[in-house]
DNA sequence: GAGTTTGAAACT
DNA sequence: CAGTTTCAAACTC
C-alpha cells in the first residue's frame, strides 16, 4: 500500500504515468495548477505518514465501507477545503458536492472516489470537474499565497476569514503536529493577509489567540461529527455516505452538532457585526463552526453562526436553552414564541409599551435602550446586532425580565422573534442607533444620584429644549417617549421605565433619573418595585404562543399578540375601554375577565363577550364531559350541531367580532372600525347582561335577526380569512385566539388568580391539549373551570383550517367547530349542511358562507 | 400649547 | 384590601 504521497510526489515530478494504480486520481494529479500549487508543495513537506493518522479526514468518507484510512490525507483536504473557502469570495461557486469531490481528486484518494462513485449518487459528477476544481484551486491557492488578489470586497473578504482559520485549525490534524502547525501558519497567513487588506496588522494579533480557542471549538465539533457519522454510517451505509460525501465537512453529524452548538439561524446582519468591536473576537469565535461546505449556504450559515455564537454569549449564561434563539427569529413564520419551558418566567409575553410602540419596527423601544442594556451592554458599546440579540435574553439580568420574551406584536416588516420582538426593541433603525449613542461609553458618573443631576445644565436643557409632548401620532412612528415632570422617570408611570429602558434623547422628562449616569438608582428603584411586586416589569401582555396551532403560525404573523392579553386587566371607567387610556385597547388586547372595567366596549374584545363565551365554554365543557366516551370525530359534529342551536350563536357571534377589526391596524382605525362591532354591540347589548346567565336566551338574543349587516360580512369570513385578508393581524387571530383561549369561569375577574397562574395554567395546559388530541376526556377535564384555562377554540379552528386534520376535531373541543360555522372549505360538506340544518331554526347566515 | 380627563401606579 | 393621592399619558379645545 502506497500512501497516498505518491501521488503528490508524482505531481510534483509531473509524472503522471505512475499512476496507473490510482487512475481515478490523474485526472486531479494532473492539472499543472494543482502540480505547481503552493499547497501542493507544502503537503509534500509533510510526512506521509502523519496524514494518515490524521483521523478525522476520515469523516468525509466514514460512509464509506471503511476505505483504508491511510488513503485519506484528512489535512490535505483539510486544506484544500481551506482554500475552497477562501476562493469562494473570488468567485469560486462551488457547491459542497463539488468540493467534495476535488477534496477526493487532491487527496489521491483514489479507492474511496471510486468507492464513491459506485456507492453513491454523486458520482454524477463528471471528471472533468475536478480538474476544474483544482485549477481553481490552484490559482486561488497561488493568490492566496502571494497575498496578491484582494478581496472584491471587504465584505466579502471578511466573511471568509472565519472559514479559513477553522480549516487550518480542524483539529483532527491535531495529530500530526506538523500539519497543525503548517495549518495554523496558513491561517495566519490568511489572517494576516486579511488585516492588511482591512487594516493595521495588530488585528491579526488579536485574532490569532482566538485562533487557539477556534481549534478547540472546531475540535468539539469534529469530534462530534465523526462520532455521529461514523454511527450514522453504520446504519444507513452507503446512502449516507453520498450524503456526508456532499456535504463533505458539514454532514448530517456536523449539521446537528452545529445545531446543538448553536441552535439558531439568525437573520444576518453580518456588516453590523463587522463594525462592531466585538466583531473580532465574535467572528473568530464563530468561524469554527462554520460548516464546511462551500456552497452559498455555508455562508450564509456563517453568517448565522456568528449572530448565533454572539446570541450565545450573550445568553448563554443566562438561557439554558438555544431554543430561545430559533423562537426569537421565527422572523419567516413557524417558530412559535413560546417561553423556554423551565426557565420561562411566569410572564412571559409582551410588554405593553412594546406591544403599542414595537409595531412600526422603528419605533419599538427606541428612545431608549433597555435598563438591562444600558446596564450591561453600554460599557462596551455593543454593535447594534449584539444589542439586539441582548434585548431579548438580557432581561434575564434583573430579576422580573428573566426569559421573558418580548413580542413583536405586530409590524409589518415582523421579525418575529417571536416572534417577537427581539426587534421590537432594537431595531435596527436610525432611531436605535441614536439611542445607543445616546449612552456612551463612559459610565463613570453613572453613580450620581437623579437628584444631583436635577438641576444639572443638561437635564435642564432636556427638560426645556426637549419637550416635545408625546402625541398619539408619535405613537405611531416615533419612538417611545415619556414627559415625567415628578417622577423622574423612576416609576411605573414613566413608559421608559416601565419598559425597562432608559429614558432617551426623545424623551421631554425633567429631572430624568432613568438614565444610564443613575443606573444604580435605577436598578435599586427597579428592585424596590420589585419587592412590591415582582411582576411590575413583565410584559403587560401576555402571549400564550402556546396556544397558536403550529399551523395557523404560518398563516397568521404571529407577530401580533394572537393570544395577547392583558395581564392584569384593565379598570376603565369612564373610557369604555376605547381609548388609550385604557391599556388593554392600547395594547390592540381585548379584555377579558380580569378586566374591571365598566360598560367594555373594547374594539378588540368586549369584557362581556369574554364572559359570555367563557360561560359558554364551561356549559360546553361540562356536556363534553358528560359526553366523553364517543367517537371523537363524530361526536364533535354532533355536539357542533347542538352547541350551534344552543350556545353556539353568541359565541360564534362574537368571534368575529375581533377579527374584523383587528384588521385595522392602529387602535385608532380599530376603534373607528369599531362601529360595526359597535352596532352589533348595541344590538346584542341588551342581551349581553343575560349572556352570561343563559346560554338560550344569549342565542336567541343575540342570533343576527335580520340586518345581515356588516356582522354579517365578517362572519361569513372565517377567521383566517379575515387574518389573510387584513394582511394577517395577528390580533385578529390573537383576540380570536384569546377570546377562546382565556375560558375563564364566568365569575368575575376578582376571582381571578394571579396572572401567573393564568398562564402558568394556559402555558402548561395547551401543550397538553395538543397532545392528547385523541384523549379529549382528558381535555376536557383538564380544562375544567376549576383550572379556568381552556385552549382557545379558535387555535381549534385556525388548526382546522390550516391543517383542516380530524386530529384539531379530537381534541374534545367541540367549541372550534361551533366558531366555525362559516368555514366551508373546511369542513366536510356534510358536515356544514348538517350544521346548517340544525341551524336552520336561527337561520342565519353565518353557515350559508361558504 | 394649555388645560382637562383618565386610569395606572403609588401611597395610606 | 380598599380608598385616596399622585402622576403622566391621552385627549380636547
Amino acid at each position: 500500500m502506497d500512501s497516498p504521497e505518491p501521488s503528490k510526489i508524482n505531481n510534483n515530478n509531473n509524472t503522471s504515468s505512475s499512476y496507473s494504480s490510482l487512475s481515478t486520481l490523474n485526472a486531479a494529479a494532473e492539472s499543472p495548477q494543482v502540480q505547481e500549487s503552493p499547497f501542493l508543495r507544502f503537503v509534500n513537506t509533510l510526512s506521509p505518514i502523519k496524514p494518515v493518522k490524521a483521523s478525522h479526514a476520515t469523516h468525509g468518507f466514514l460512509g464509506l465501507n471503511s476505505p483504508p484510512l491511510v488513503f485519506k490525507s484528512p489535512r490535505i483536504s483539510d486544506h484544500h477545503r481551506e482554500k475552497q473557502y477562501l476562493e469562494r469570495p473570488q468567485g469560486s461557486n462551488l457547491s459542497s458536492g463539488e468540493i467534495s469531490q476535488s477534496d477526493i481528486g487532491d487527496n489521491s484518494l483514489g479507492e474511496a472516489r471510486g468507492d464513491l462513485k459506485k456507492l453513491t449518487s454523486q458520482q454524477s459528477l463528471p471528471e472533468g470537474f475536478i480538474t476544474d476544481a483544482q485549477k481553481e484551486f490552484g490559482v486561488k491557492n497561488d493568490a492566496n499565497n502571494e497575498s496578491c488578489s484582494p478581496p472584491q470586497s471587504v465584505e466579502e473578504y471578511l466573511a471568509d476569514p472565519g472559514e479559513d482559520q477553522l480549516f487550518p485549525v480542524n483539529p483532527e490534524t491535531e495529530q500530526s503536529t506538523d500539519a497543525v502547525g503548517s495549518s495554523l501558519t496558513e491561517t495566519e497567513r490568511v489572517i494576516l493577509k486579511f488585516d492588511r487588506s482591512d487594516g493595521p496588522s495588530n488585528r491579526a494579533e488579536e485574532l490569532l489567540p482566538l485562533l487557539e480557542e477556534s481549534n478547540m471549538v472546531h475540535q468539539e465539533r469534529q469530534a462530534y461529527v465523526e462520532n455521529n457519522s461514523i454511527v450514522e454510517g453504520e446504519k444507513n451505509g452507503a446512502e449516507l455516505v453520498s450524503q456526508e460525501h456532499v456535504n463533505l465537512g458539514s454532514s448530517s453529524g456536523a449539521d446537528a452538532f452545529d445545531k446543538q452548538y448553536c441552535n439558531d439561524s439568525l437573520p444576518q446582519d453580518v456588516k453590523e457585526f463587522e463594525n462592531s468591536n466585538e466583531m473580532v473576537s465574535t467572528s473568530q469565535v464563530n468561524s469554527e463552526n462554520i460548516p464546511q461546505d462551500g456552497s452559498e449556504a455555508s455562508l450564509k450559515y456563517h453568517g448565522f453562526r456568528r449572530r448565533c455564537l454572539q446570541f450565545d454569549e450573550a445568553a448563554s449564561i443566562v438561557l439554558g436553552s438555544n431554543k430561545f434563539h430559533v423562537k426569537m427569529n421565527a422572523t419567516s413564520s413557524n417558530v412559535k414564541i413560546v417561553p423556554v419551558a423551565g426557565s420561562k418566567p411566569p410572564g412571559i409575553g409582551l410588554h405593553l409599551n412594546s406591544i403599542v410602540n414595537a409595531m412600526p419596527p422603528s419605533r419599538a423601544s427606541i428612545s431608549g435602550v433597555r435598563l438591562s442594556d444600558g446596564l450591561q451592554g453600554i460599557q462596551s458599546k455593543p454593535s447594534i446586532s449584539l444589542h439586539k440579540v441582548e434585548s431579548v435574553t438580557r432581561s434575564s439580568v434583573p430579576s422580573n425580565m428573566d426569559g421573558q420574551s418580548f413580542i413583536d406584536t405586530r409590524n409589518e416588516s415582523h421579525e418575529t422573534d417571536a416572534s417577537v420582538v427581539a426587534d421590537s426593541f432594537i431595531s435596527e433603525s436610525p432611531i436605535l442607533k441614536e439611542s445607543i449613542d445616546l449612552y456612551p461609553a463612559n459610565t463613570n458618573d453613572k453613580r450620581v444620584s437623579p437628584t444631583e443631576v436635577e438641576n444639572t445644565e443638561e437635564s435642564n436643557h432636556r427638560s426645556t429644549s426637549r419637550k416635545k409632548k408625546k402625541t398619539s401620532a408619535d405613537d405611531a412612528s416615533g419612538p417611545k417617549s415619556c414627559n415625567c415632570k415628578k417622577s423622574k422617570c423612576l416609576k411605573l408611570y414613566c413608559d421608559c421605565f416601565g419598559a425597562g429602558l432608559f429614558c432617551g434623547e426623545d424623551c421631554a422628562c425633567e429631572s430624568c433619573g432613568n438614565r444610564v449616569e443613575f443606573q444604580e438608582t435605577v436598578v435599586e428603584t427597579k428592585h424596590h418595585i420589585e419587592s412590591r411586586n415582582p411582576q411590575a416589569f413583565a410584559p403587560k401582555i401576555v402571549l400564550c404562543a402556546a396556544d397558536v396551532p403550529p399551523n395557523n403560525m404560518e398563516d397568521v404573523n404571529m407577530t401580533t399578540p394572537a393570544s395577547a392579553r392583558h395581564k392584569r386587566g384593565c379598570n376603565c371607567k369612564k373610557s369604555k375601554c376605547t381609548k388609550k387610556y385604557c391599556e388593554c385597547f392600547q395594547a390592540n388586547v381585548g379584555c377579558s375577565t380580569g378586566c374591571r372595567c365598566d360598560g367594555c366596549m373594547n374594539a378588540f374584545g368586549k369584557r362581556e363577550d369574554f364572559v359570555a363565551m367563557e360561560h359558554a365554554l364551561s356549559k360546553e365543557r361540562e356536556s363534553s364531559i358528560v359526553e366523553e366516551g364517543f367517537d371523537d370525530t363524530l361526536h364533535n359534529k354532533q355536539k357542533m350541531v347542538t352547541v350551534r342551536t344552543g350556545l353556539f350563536r353568541p359565541v360564534n357571534h362574537l368571534s368575529p367580532v375581533t377579527p374584523l377589526l383587528e384588521c385595522s391596524d392602529q387602535g385608532k382605525q380599530a376603534a373607528k372600525s369599531r362601529v360595526p362591532s359597535a352596532s352589533w354591540t348595541k344590538s346584542s347589548k341588551k342581551s349581553r347582561s343575560s349572556l352570561a346567565h343563559s346560554e338560550s336566551n344569549n342565542s336567541q338574543k343575540n342570533a343576527p335577526t335580520g340586518p345581515s349587516s356588516k356582522d354579517n360580512e365578517w362572519l361569513d369570513l372565517p377567521p383566517y380569512q379575515l387574518s389573510n385578508r387584513c394582511g394577517i393581524r395577528q390580533l385578529s387571530g390573537g383576540s380570536l385566539r384569546w377570546r377562546g383561549s382565556s375560558p375563564i369561569t364566568p365569575n368575575d375577574s376578582k376571582d381571578d388568580e394571579s396572572d401567573d397562574k393564568l398562564f402558568d395554567i394556559l402555558e402548561d395546559e395547551t401543550p397538553d391539549v395538543l397532545k392528547e388530541a385523541s384523549t379529549p376526556i382528558k381535555s376536557v377535564k383538564a380544562n375544567s373551570p376549576i383550572q379556568k384555562r381552556v385552549s382557545p377554540p379558535q387555535n381549534h379552528l385556525l388548526r382546522i383550517g390550516s391543517s383542516s386534520s380530524v386530529g384539531g376535531l379530537k381534541s374534545g373541543r367541540k367549541f372550534i367547530l361551533q366558531s366555525v360555522p362559516s368555514f366551508p372549505p373546511l369542513t366536510p360538506c356534510a358536515d356544514s349542511k348538517a350544521i346548517r340544518t340544525a341551524n336552520e331554526d336561527s337561520g342565519n347566515s353565518t353557515d350559508k358562507v361558504t
